[in-house]
RNA sequence: GCGCCCGUAGCUCAGCGGAUAGAGCACUGGUCUUCGGAACCAGGGGUCGCGAGUUCGAAUCUCGCCGGGCGCGCCA
């Protein structure tokens, strides 16, 4: 009899006994070499497919020149016997179908329990450092509403990688170097002086709106005039680290709202003192990248198979463009820090950027697949079957923080994760923000209060349980629920691989649902009884409802979400 | 014009080349006296945008078309 650690997750293990039982079958000569192999398990639609199967007998078919039944039966009859597995049968046109064993489904319930916060959490990532960098918006004021689906998605996306066994850094990078930084602080500093009472004409292309005049205002209270004597350029270089560290302030103070922290925020003007830019320009020069022409410099993307060159270093001294500290960024994050894989989340619009950047990460002689940027689709809102349109004028909702000052952290966060972020996605306020089983973010978290809530009980009634026996469990309802507890850790290691988090409130959502189900069984599954008699198999079940509390807290705070006990 | 993303039930969305394409909402009908009714069960509803191709097998891969979004700055 085969046994494997109860951390290791149940499709490995299906998917080294199909391994096992194909050499085996190869070596008796039951069937031809098939070579290397890696069989595949997939979880079934349809529960008369058992709990698990596998197609490899289907794919074997053309190399082995055989009836794919005939590999499936062969392959079947060679898989060794396996404590958790109770039958193994074949099907048309060539499945290969698992059923668990209900005695050892009912042991993963302490084994979950005992892994408690941990549970889900899978070893694909060997520690490797991988960074994850989003939002990352110009910190030139509030953060727009459409930032948020960033924020989320870059967020969650890093816990899951955490959960996954990577090294993760969430990262900010503050575009303070720039035009926009500049424009914005001599806004500010025109708002400024026509506070203090001079007629100083604000620049062109200025920033509108009262962002800027409210900033100047306060910073003008605070400094009691101090800038105005100042001249106008000495006045401006004072004024930008306050404003930056105000408007930064204001921007981390949002995210956080939102459950969004960060590891590090990382400065673009820091590359420009600190000699990164001039090394990262070093390194591309030398590898022939870069060429002086029409008297700006430019990177030759058309050798990488770009469209066209870039410029990286403005005419007439313009300093550094937008595209050429981002090169001297990813310099940074690849040849200095070396990460060993860089995930950027930015919105749709700056779709175009990512081609070139691809290419610059590679003329830098780093592998471009190590950089994976994710790209988030614009989000519109409605409100039932209202479209919604942003207006500062008709006091709607416009900035990150009043979406979550309306809508909660919470639905906020498990709204954004649950989409893909190629979906052009509609986000329903009135949905979002409704006090019902309507909404699945309710759905998921009233599961998990009710399971509290029950447990609760048993405390008042005095109910200890340690001692349960979970071989007591073997209602269907009960194996339901413990089989899909179990499949959270094959979710995580999905999601992570494929850095998409919005695989785990669909399944969160299916876990609350296998749990109502087996709670709203009152006759046949009442967890507290008032007959005596009962309290063997009730002291089992409050360890069920309890590994289904551990799963489904674990889905929440893989999500940001909190888990509540009441509502 | 070129490039990328999207098009799946009335609506919002899942769907790793595999079995009868799923979930929630909405709609229709039904159930229950104790643990939280903010419940549960059942049912109807689909040319997977259209057309070819690859494959034993395509919503999934390839090509073409249609529709929507975004991009193609010495802005970021």
């Amino acid at each position: 009899m085969l046994t494997f650690p109860f951390s290791m997750r149940i499709t490995d293990e299906l998917a080294n006994l199909l391994r096992t039982a194909l050499a085996e079958a190869e070596r008796s000569g039951q069937l031809p070499s098939a070579g290397a192999v890696q069989p595949t398990i997939e979880r079934p639609q349809h529960p008369e497919h058992g709990d698990y199967s596998s197609s490899v007998a289907l794919r074997l078919a053309r190399t082995l020149r055989m009836a794919p039944m005939a590999i499936a039966e062969r392959i079947a009859a060679a898989v060794p016997a396996h404590d958790a597995v109770a039958g193994v049968s074949v099907a048309l046109p060539g499945f290969i179908n698992f059923v668990l064993a209900d005695d050892w489904l009912a042991r993963q319930v302490d084994a979950i329990r005992t892994q408690g916060s941990t549970y889900g959490n899978v070893e694909i990532g060997g520690r490797k450092r991988i960074q994850v960098e989003f939002v990352s918006v110009n910190p030139t004021g509030d953060l727009h509403v459409g930032h948020a689906r960033g924020a989320v998605i870059g967020s969650g996306l890093a816990t899951l990688l955490d959960a996954a066994g990577f090294g993760v850094q969430r990262e900010y990078y503050v575009n303070d170097g720039g035009n926009q930084m500049r424009t914005f602080v001599d806004t500010v500093y025109a708002r400024y002086m026509q506070a203090a009472g001079h007629d100083v004409p604000l620049p062109e292309l200025a920033y509108q709106g009262e962002g800027p005049q409210r900033l100047a205002e306060e910073i003008l209270r605070e400094d009691s005039g101090r800038l105005v004597p100042l001249p106008r350029d000495e006045a401006a270089r004072q004024l930008l680290p306050v404003v930056l560290r105000k408007v930064l302030a204001s921007i981390r103070a949002d995210l956080e709202q939102l459950g969004v922290r960060y590891d590090n925020w990382f400065s673009e003007q820091g590359l420009l003192v600190d000699g990164t830019f001039d090394e990262a320009m070093r390194l591309l020069g030398e590898r022939g990248y870069l060429v002086d022409r029409e008297g700006a410099r430019w990177f030759t993307s058309t050798r990488l198979g770009e469209d066209k060159d870039n410029v990286v270093v403005r005419s007439g001294g313009g300093g550094p463009t937008y595209f050429g500290t981002d090169i001297a960024y990813h310099y940074d994050k690849f040849i200095r820090r070396k990460f060993e894989r860089v995930i950027n989340v930015w919105g749709a619009d700056h779709h175009g950027h990512v081609a070139r950047m691809k290419a610059v990460v590679e003329a830098l002689g780093v592998d471009p697949d190590r950089l994976t940027i994710i790209l988030n689709q614009i989000v519109s809102f409605k409100q039932g079957a209202l479209a919604v349109r942003f207006s500062k004028r008709k006091g709607q909702i416009v900035t990150v923080r009043e979406l979550v000052d309306v809508v909660g952290p919470d639905a906020c966060r498990y709204i954004f994760l649950s989409r893909s972020p190629d979906s052009q996605m509609e986000f329903d306020l009135e949905l979002a923000t409704k006090q019902s089983l309507d909404n699945p973010v309710f759905y998921v978290q009233y599961a998990h209060a009710r399971i509290a809530s029950v447990l609760r009980m048993a405390e008042e009634r005095a109910v200890t349980w340690d001692d349960g026996d979970t071989s007591l469990l073997r209602h269907p309802l009960e194996m339901g629920l413990v089989r899909h507890i179990l499949v959270l850790p094959d979710v995580v290691k999905l999601a992570a691989e494929r850095l998409e988090p919005h695989h785990i409130p669909r399944y969160a959502e299916e876990l609350a649902r296998a749990f109502t189900h087996f709670y709203d069984a009152r006759d046949e599954c009442r967890i507290l009884s008032s007959d005596p008699a009962d309290l063997p198999v009730s002291k089992a079940r409050l360890k069920l409802v309890d590994s289904a509390r551990v799963a489904l807290a674990r889905c929440l705070s893989l999500m940001g979400m909190t888990a509540p006990d009441r509502m």
